[in-house]
RNA sequence: GGCCCUGUCGUCUAGCCAGGCCUAGGACACAAGGUUUUCAACCUUGCAACACGAGUUCAAAUCUCGUCAGGGUCACCA
């Protein structure tokens, strides 16, 4: 196998995600395995959604993990850069190309046609799929609709017929029929490529050998294997990894799961256990050994033995793994310090120590009233969640919406936490004593702590979400058509 | 709904490609016992699965077909 370069290729559009870990780890190992590289590519070509906060989260997840790239855009590379939003120059080159050799053509069309086209769609009951209003339009008038300043699009030219057939490694031939596949947008009205460009035109470019990448991409696998038939390229192999499932047996999710990376950092998990336990979804050592790291995996690694099945991704399991790891692998000087980096430090009781003074009579207050900033979860009474003159769906409404509202925002501190939750209680019309309350115990889970704002910042976004999510699941949970009312409502405001 | 992928204990998995060694092995969880000043940890034991139905074969968890079930995907998101 010569040069095995592999990637991934996240998008910053929100917390670093353990499924990034997992397909990190899986292409990692796969590259140690054969001497390659592995590669980090950021993904930001939604410029509504990417944020270099969240790209910075990205970086700092996947060391944390210890998931370290030899080529991305903080380290540079021979095939930089590494940062899609500074290539775009690229991308519309290469459109262009495939436009001129009849691969792909413009489309004026407007995103409100084509919402009506797909609405109009559904309710004859057929399937949303580009009606190819454009694909036939002259030269002439194209390049004077393009010279009068119109927007548009550079959609695939997806064949009327035939099959596309690919190989996958775990999974063998897998074939789609051209004629369901849709002519999809290639180049957005604002320049910028969509993934199925960008990713194939830079694995291209990048000499990408293989693409690990989660069960997930199957279905829009043959618009990439078109896109370098028609490009004349030689296409890298394809090796889709099952999915990380939540517990139902949905692609896991943040809903139902702590999804972000961060979460179980700063829930106090070993870094060494969270990778450890991802390399245990979908795939065992040849040897049965369940407790390994990353060189130990890479020395007997067999992308054969990866296992098709979704993995259900169990939280009990890690507790276990990652206490393994705290009882056999660390003396206890290294457990105190692995502490002091954790924020069991100076630094976070500086913080904290000044907002709970005035709640003090005694040192040993100061342990019993902050003890859930250092806590992997609290234990709470559900009455205490629901102010007066509240009830449960109100509170449960309340809470939900909440966690829309720090979504919104990329930023985690006081003045933010303050912001956002002063919008959703003027939204329900709460005043705000009774909108921290709920906030208070969920977070907390007493009905005395430290300041709320404060606490939440130091706490951090991740564990903050997951208490509020379990304050909701003990308020009795959320259905998901409740959650869509819920996020109307939230957005409609 | 169309298309695609998948289907071994509650969960993660071994075994499947090269059919017999499988009255299906390990781990988590759970239960019982042991050890221990408590708890945890640790040790022992137990509980528990080849989705279903045909076919091929002397023999099928393993090969073939069908059924069913679950998931993914159908955006100017990745």
């Amino acid at each position: 196998m010569s040069h095995v370069r592999v990637r991934i290729a996240p998008s910053p559009t929100g917390a670093p995600h353990v499924g990034t870990a997992y397909i990190a780890l899986f292409n990692k190992v796969f590259a140690m395995q054969n001497s390659g590289k592995f590669i980090l590519r950021i993904e930001d070509t939604d410029q509504t959604r990417s944020h270099p906060e969240y790209e910075k989260n990205i970086f700092d997840a996947l060391k944390w993990v210890g998931l370290l790239w030899d080529e991305g855009p903080d380290v540079g590379g021979d095939y930089g850069p590494y940062r899609q939003s500074e290539r775009t120059e690229t991308y519309q080159q290469h459109a262009e190309k495939l436009v001129q050799k009849g691969g792909a053509y413009r489309c004026f069309c407007t995103p409100d046609r084509l919402a009506k086209m797909r609405a109009d769609q559904m309710a004859r009951g057929l399937s949303p799929k580009y009606d190819g209003k454009c694909r036939h339009i002259s030269e002439n008038i194209v390049a004077q609709k393009v010279n009068n300043g119109e927007p548009f699009t550079v959609r695939l030219k997806v064949p009327r017929s035939g099959k596309c057939v690919f190989e996958d490694r775990l999974r063998g031939r897998i074939t789609y029929n051209y004629k369901e596949i849709d002519d999809q947008v290639l180049l957005k009205s604002d320049g910028f490529p969509t993934y199925h460009l960008a990713n194939v035109v830079d694995d291209h470019l990048m000499k990408i050998s293989h693409v690990i990448r989660g069960e997930e991409w199957i279905s829009s696998t043959p618009k990439h294997v078109l896109l370098y038939k028609l490009f004349g390229w030689e296409q890298p192999e394809f090796i889709h990894m099952p999915l990380l499932l939540n517990a139902d047996g949905s692609k896991l999710s943040k809903r139902r799961n702590p999804t972000s990376i961060f979460y179980y950092r700063d829930a106090g998990y070993l870094p060494e256990s969270l990778l450890n336990y991802l390399g245990l979804m979908g795939y065992s050592r040849p040897n049965g050994e369940e407790k390994f790291n990353m060189e130990q995996m890479a020395e007997d690694f067999d992308i054969e033995r990866v296992s098709l099945g979704g993995s259900t991704f169990d939280l009990v399991k890690l507790k276990w793994l990652s206490g393994k790891y705290i009882r056999e692998d660390l003396k206890s000087d290294v457990l105190q310090q692995r502490l002091n980096e954790w924020r069991l430090n100076s630094e976070f009781f500086t913080e904290i120590i000044a907002c709970v003074q005035e709640r003090m009579d005694t040192l040993g207050d100061f342990i019993p009233l902050c003890s859930f900033l250092w806590a992997r979860e609290v234990e709470l009474n559900p009455e205490d969640l629901i102010p007066k003159k509240k009830d449960d769906k109100e509170t449960l409404q309340f809470l939900q919406t909440l966690l829309f509202a720090i979504e919104e925002t990329p930023f985690w501190n006081a003045e933010v936490i303050e912001e956002k939750i002063k919008e959703v209680a003027e939204f329900f019309e709460w005043k705000l004593r009774q909108a921290t309350q709920p906030l208070f115990v969920a977070i907390s889970g007493k009905k005395v702590a430290p300041p709320l704002f404060s606490s939440m910042a130091f706490l951090g976004k991740d564990l903050s979400r997951v208490r509020i999510v379990s304050a909701i699941e003990a308020l009795g949970g959320v259905s998901k058509k409740k959650l869509q009312k819920f996020q109307k409502a939230w957005d409609q405001r």
